[in-house]
DNA sequence: AGCACGCCGACT
DNA sequence: GTCGGCGTGCTC
């Protein structure tokens, strides 16, 4: 069988090749593709191709490998183009996304997903036309009214998806009505393969050649526009701008339509200069990104403590690949960041700077732009599919080599990475959730670096515990900054007591006395506060004071999040909005009262008791737009806010010289958010929020709201002690067997059917237990929200000891998982795994 | 993930 | 009876 296909396309005597190639669908497997004679220069691993997939689609893939082995059970469909001259990624992105997907569990194409930008990648889609010999007249066909529909449809527009067929028709699929037009020859089936990519281009014109060979050409010229004055000045103008003559080659850069119009002049005579042969038109790229912005790289100048640390980060780095650098907030960690970037861009190598979230860029991006100018490059989700798409090939091409982005950015294309800073590494947004790869970047980023012999540099004031005892055990070096840059004195904290405050009624409704005292001192010195409240909408939900009913999520187990402002009912989880009821929907009572507070809430409730102040929101609703955050920062910057209240977004690498007061309003929420990490993370957020106050000469203060003040976690916050904390904290995952000491697998069930849901989970767990003792399987477990988008969850916790080979366990867990399948009705149910779910 | 084929309830 | 729902299997 297989001597037949070798002979499929090739000549007598000549080999056939064929290309395994990774499509960006979730399916654990390559694909085999035959290379065409014509290829077969081109068709090298890395390079993207496009080839049929199914019956109709046509996607994008890359190729994994070139060989010589024919499938033997299938004959391989032939590669259809090949897209890119050189590999478009390099051998070091293969080997990142193959780790990705043995060590998070999910698939080589979901990886290669997540990190082409979507700009890179192609997909076709089914459209329908009418058929080239269609004839409305001719046709004595007996059609259904629906294919009339359709057809009508095709007469005024060229082309339909099958999506937009089937919204025309109301119905869920139009492929029935399709297909029996495609028989009937009255329309045809095609692909679009839609180019995601396109380079920004201007118009521009310049002179005919011609009129430049002599002077007097030019004067003929303008006799010649005598009668045109509109022409000739735009004519004058050109050659006001462009110094032909002394420059000619200054005449092939020409000049961009747009000015011409910037300066008053007609459109329609440039178009006439232009029909006449006296300009020419031309189209030039030309980068997204606006270039030679002025930038003075001011020599750094870095305290005596910040010098030592950076000694002690070179060398250490000799001994270690990865450093951590552990410092308080506000001890200048940036400074030394950005020394080191410039010793390894110095050395010819390539840096990447990841940060946590956009939320965090905009600060830090305009003061590295000032010193690193346009050979930096910046990658965030705020970006566009074509900048994210100029960044990566600016990156190949070498216009850029320092790196400054979100944790997708480990996927670019380096090619000499020489050194990694993760900012803020104990953030937990470096993890993503869904969908897969459930990566966490700084671990990535360590197997990247590892990959380029890369030094891998993990800055925290709140190191994760993980990273600080990796650092304690030696396996990474470890560095402590534990002064203040600037003699910036450490922010004095005060924990306000809500239940006495309750009790002797000093409270205003959930604001303590303390705060509001705090809040007015602020105001009256006119400086500025931060309220920190990690919960967006205006409230928790609605109850009706007379039944009790609370409006729920029909598709979620949740109760619906109250918007004032939108006047609207959101589920945080499937973004499913709905009217605020009039009436209790159970009762028809009136009473319906909010219950929980939101950062929403809380702005209302401080424009009320300070009616004088600037009070602005900055929470996920109020910076969707582009630029909304960075507008929202700079107004706070430029004092025209004076009181900012936000979620865990206000927390972060955020630096404001007036800021003298964090209020942390409601720390028992995070206290008692049921996971195993809810101390390290109140731990990290209220320290890092509370670094926030008073960067200069002013002690700041920060006010932290809680009904029980008399927690130990309170307490180590309070005194701002990481050591106390981290010991205390590692005491208890030793006991209950938690990481650091042990190793996680979340496994998540999920389906819409709630019985089957829980009896595959519990197939599932027994099977696991099987194989890996009932001690390290937990569960199943129903979460506590137990329904999303109408899928029921069930949960499944593996704790495996660090002795144990990760690889064997998770061979296991996919063992057990086609185990699970064997079950017919159990195929309906998903199981989604996520390693290190934190 | 799509997409096509096959098997069952509610209607002209 | 057929239409239209969706469950199931496959993709080189």
């Amino acid at each position: 069988m297989s001597s037949l296909q070798l002979n499929i396309d090739a000549p007598e005597g000549e080999t056939t090749y064929f290309a395994d190639v990774a499509l960006p669908i979730p399916i654990a497997r390559l694909f085999t593709y035959r290379v065409p004679t014509e290829f077969q220069e081109l068709a090298k691993p890395g390079v993207r191709v496009i080839v049929q997939f199914g019956r109709q689609k046509v996607v994008t893939g890359i190729i994994d490998s070139i060989h010589r082995k024919a499938p033997e059970v299938y004959s391989a469909k032939p590669l259809l183009d090949i897209l890119d001259a050189e590999p478009i990624v390099t051998p070091q992105q293969v080997s990142l996304m193959k780790w990705m997907s043995s060590y998070y569990l999910c698939t080589f194409g979901e990886v290669l997903n997540a990190a082409l930008p979507s700009g890179l990648k192609l997909s076709s889609e089914s459209k329908i036309q009418l058929h080239p010999h269609y004839d409305w007249n001719d046709t004595d066909l007996t059609l259904d009214d629906r294919e009339v529909l359709l057809l009508s449809a095709l007469e005024n527009k060229d082309s339909l998806s099958y999506r937009e067929a089937a919204d025309i028709l109301e119905l869920k699929s139009a492929y029935k009505y399709i297909k029996s037009l495609v028989q009937k020859e009255l329309i045809i089936i095609y692909e679009e393969v839609k180019e995601r990519y396109k380079p920004r281009k201007i118009k521009k014109v310049r002179l005919h050649g011609d009129f430049l060979a002599h002077e007097n050409q030019l004067d003929e010229l303008f006799q010649q526009l005598e009668k045109s004055p509109k022409q000739a000045d735009i004519l004058l103008y050109y050659l006001r701008e462009v110094p032909v003559f002394q420059e000619p080659n200054k005449n092939q850069q020409g000049l961009p339509k747009s000015d011409f119009q910037q300066n008053g002049l007609s459109a329609s005579s440039l178009k006439t200069l232009i029909k006449n042969g006296i300009f020419i038109e031309f189209e030039q790229i030309i980068s997204r990104f606006e270039e030679d912005q002025a930038f003075e790289p001011k020599p750094l100048v870095l305290s005596e403590k910040q010098e030592e640390a950076r000694h002690q980060i070179i060398s250490q780095f000799q001994e270690h690949p990865t450093v951590l650098l552990h410092g308080i907030t506000g001890s200048g960690k940036t400074e030394i960041y950005i020394d080191l970037i410039q010793g390894a861009l110095e050395s010819g190598q390539q840096v990447l700077y990841l940060l946590p979230e956009i939320a965090l860029t905009a600060q830090i991006v305009q003061r590295l732009r000032k010193i690193f100018g346009d050979r930096m490059g910046v990658y965030h989700s705020k970006f566009s599919d074509n900048e994210r798409v100029e960044v990566w090939y600016g990156l190949m091409e070498g216009r850029f080599d320092f790196i400054v982005g979100v944790r997708s950015s480990i996927f670019l294309p380096f090619h000499n990475l020489g050194l990694i800073v993760v900012d803020e590494a104990h953030e937990s947004s470096y993890k993503q959730y869904d969908p897969a790869p459930r990566y966490h970047a700084r671990d990535a980023a360590l197997f990247l670096a590892h990959l380029h012999g890369a030094k891998t540099l993990l800055g925290s004031a709140t190191p994760s515990l993980e990273s600080y005892t990796n650092a304690l055990q030696k396996k990474y070096g470890l560095v402590e900054l534990f002064e203040r840059y600037n003699e910036a004195s450490l922010p004095h904290i005060v924990v306000a007591n809500l239940t006495e405050e309750r009790k002797r009624k000093t409270n205003v409704g959930d604001f303590s006395s303390v705060l509001i005292e705090a809040i007015a001192e602020v105001l009256e010195k006119k400086e500025q506060a931060i309220i920190f409240q990690n919960r967006r909408g205006y409230s928790n939900y609605l109850t009706c004071e007379t039944c009790g009913f609370i409006p729920e999520c029909t598709r979620c187990a949740v109760s619906l999040t109250y918007h004032q402002y939108k006047n609207q009912l959101n589920c945080h989880y499937c973004g499913h909005k709905q009217a605020v009821p009039l009436v209790c929907p159970a009762c028809g009572s009136t009473k319906i009262h909010t219950v929980g507070i939101g950062t929403e809430k809380i702005e209302e409730e401080l424009k009320l008791i300070f009616p004088k102040a600037r009070v602005q929101r900055m929470d996920l609703e109020t910076t969707r737009a582009k630029y909304a955050y960075q507008n929202i920062i700079q107004e706070f910057e430029k004092g025209e806010i004076d009181i900012l209240v936000g979620t865990q977004m206000v927390s972060k690498g955020l630096d404001f010289d007036k800021v003298s007061l964090v209020g942390v309003f409601d720390v028992d929420r995070m206290i008692h958010f049921p996971d195993f990490r809810s101390f390290e993370r109140t731990f990290q957020m209220v320290t890092q929020v509370s670094g926030r106050a008073g960067r200069r000469e002013t002690q700041g203060k920060v006010v932290i709201q809680s009904r029980n003040p008399d927690q130990h976690i309170i307490e180590l916050i309070r005194k701002g002690d990481y050591h106390a904390f981290y010991h205390g904290e590692m005491r208890e995952r030793k006991q209950y067997h938690y990481p650091p000491y042990t190793r996680m697998i979340h496994l998540l069930l999920r389906s819409k059917d709630k019985k089957l849901t829980q009896q595959a989970a519990q197939t599932l767990s027994n099977l696991l237990k099987e194989d890996l003792g009932a001690g390290r399987v937990l569960g199943p477990q129903e979460p506590l929200i137990n329904k999303i988008r109408d899928k029921f969850l069930m949960d499944i916790f593996l704790k495996i000891e660090k002795k144990y080979k990760m690889e064997a366990v998770k061979q296991l867990i996919q063992k057990a998982q086609l185990e699970l399948l064997k079950t017919n009705e159990f195929k309906s149910v998903e199981v989604v795994a996520d390693v290190d779910p934190y």
